[in-house]
DNA sequence: TATGCACCTTGTAGCAACTACAAGGTCAAG
DNA sequence: CTTGACCTTGTAGTTGCTACAAGGTGCATA
């Protein structure tokens, strides 16, 4: 299949498609004899893991582990498991973070009351150091 | 004060001084006869303000707005308090998606009782086509 | 046959928000 | 008078794409 099809089975845009090649993370495919790409089933499934894995908010190199490892169907299932322990650890940090920030933000507003700038509680909130 | 004091008083790089410098989001400072830059306390104070807000998630070109309302006393507060509201909303999304990632990735975990990769789910999770 | 159009090719540059050099200048202490 | 910390400018790298530009291919239609 040429790369618009791909790119539309696999809700990438073609662009990204060809990045991924550059990066290593696709492997390159044949070409037509006008040098099209003419992708294989094996390259949609691959792709398809890819934008899963980047939808979990697992970076380029974590995929490209991630592939490696399961071309190894024999290897332990440790290295899988432990990535995907690290990724949660990362979003879970994430989150908590964003909560922080949430809070600090509903409670500015909750806290500005007044209708000149020069009165403004967040304005002031946000200006940590006095003396502007 | 030169930009090294300036950047461990506020805790950012001095090469992110000179780049907020450059985008406009920090006025030039004055310069020593060596041509350091001398900063102000004005300088430290806006430099916080900005610093602050961007650990609140706001852009910089949301940044430059915050600053330049901040800068008008006597104007309503009321860009300000869109500014922040729009800001948490944002937030509030990221928090959602993440929470189905965590959901999605405890999941997985959970699912992975293989020793082979053959075998594992989270490999196999990852594999599963787009579903739109 | 010509032509129009969708699709493809490569290459390059842009985005956010920094961060990391390199090559050199300034200044106070020893 | 040298050392070393600090500063200067300029440029390029980071991540993960995205957006052109200029041209080639393939197929349907006039």
């Amino acid at each position: 299949m040429r790369i618009g099809e791909l790119a539309k089975a696999t809700g990438t845009k073609a662009e990204t498609i060809r990045y991924y090649e550059r990066e290593g993370i696709l492997p390159a495919a044949d070409r037509t004899t006008g040098n099209y790409r003419d992708y294989s089933n094996e390259h949609l499934a691959t792709l398809s893991f890819v934008r899963r894995a980047r939808g979990l908010g697992f970076s380029m190199s974590q995929v490209k582990e991630l592939l490696t490892l399961s071309d190894n169907d024999d290897k332990s299932c440790s290295d899988v498991d432990q990535l995907v322990r690290q990724q949660l650890k990362e979003v879970n940090r994430k989150i908590e973070n964003l909560i922080l920030l949430r809070d600090e933000l509903s409670q500015m507003l909750q806290s500005c009351e007044a209708s000149r700038i020069g009165d403004c509680q967040i304005v002031e909130h946000l200006a940590q150091p006095p003396q502007v």
